[in-house]
DNA sequence: ATGCAAACATTGCATACTGCAATTTGAATG
DNA sequence: CATTCAAATTGCAGTATGCAATGTTTGCAT
């Protein structure tokens, strides 16, 4: 159940969250579409791992696991299957011969920005066919239901989680 | 690439782009959370599953794996696990016996409406949280954005997809 | 210097999700 | 009645996933 809440208008506020509940509905179909082109190639959970690798650029295989917050296994096998699909480079740390050190190659990199522009132009067209009038007032109050959202406690790598991964 | 837009201010909509990926991060790490509470008794796609169950009603399992759009065996070995785990009945159709009825059980129907309650409730306290001055303001622009959206055309059965299960 | 604990990557094993290609059973249509 | 079509199901193969070893290397404290 809600926390308790100050009084106030719950017209209004149940008002709010369905707008943006219905404004998550359309964020999430423009992700699952800038998501499809690539389901040919790759599937999601690769994707992903792609993303998070172009995102921070080099890392061990534990700290990739962590990152996506997967077990080690599961990250080093997606690894094997990327490292042979040419997406993914497996070099050894020359500090520290325990760790391997993970790229994201060209073609792996190519991927994840063909995605993520294809993203950005949706969500650009949508936003360039809204009525000018509303333009400010919407980077005024989202930027607001983020400040609300970071103050309710918002996980910050929770944005390569499951189905949407680089919300970039 | 984007398609050709009227000439305006480009500082306006990349702003409004930015702010609305912004939002976008805020809502999948909700739903990142409110589905954690639910991944140590089911996993994503049978809680996406059961999600179409409970909001659909009854249905065959040929439908089902239409409306999730997954092969109809991958649905049929989801129902049996499903089944086994109490969430799912399945029962013969009476009209015509190649068919199966597929029905969320009560214990099903809990575990869904237990994790949009949740979902809900989390993003009524940030809303809540809010300064009232941006909130109407929040919910025209939020509309016109969908508004916006819904022009540009957006598949209204996407918001059971991938990760983000039933944003009901 | 030696030895012990911790960190890493890796592999074995088991389960789930996924699609494609049969196969079986029942309905519908000629 | 035969053919065709629809629905569920099963076989097979590949990917994702976690837990529990295992082997190697580091780092630290005797």
């Amino acid at each position: 159940m809600p926390a308790a809440l100050p009084p106030q208008d719950p017209t209004t506020v149940n008002e709010m969250v369905a707008s943006v509940l219905t404004a998550s509905r359309v964020l999430v179909a423009i992700s699952a579409r800038s998501l499809a082109a690539v389901e040919d190639t790759l599937t999601v959970p690769q994707f992903r791992m792609l993303v998070v690798l172009d995102t921070n650029g080099a890392t061990s295989l534990s700290r990739l696991a962590e990152q996506l917050a997967v077990n080690p296994s599961t990250a080093m096998r997606m690894v094997d299957r990327l490292n042979a699909a040419g997406m993914v480079e497996r070099t050894p740390d020359p500090e520290d011969r325990r760790v391997v050190r993970l790229v994201a190659t060209e073609a792996g990199r190519r991927v994840v920005h063909a995605v993520t522009e294809r993203r950005q132009a949706e969500i650009t067209r949508i936003v360039a066919a809204m009525p000018p009038e509303h333009r400010s007032a919407m980077v005024r109050a989202l930027q607001a239901f983020a400040d609300a959202a970071g103050e309710v406690q918002v996980d910050p790598t929770a944005y390569t989680v499951a189905g949407l991964p680089g919300w970039t």
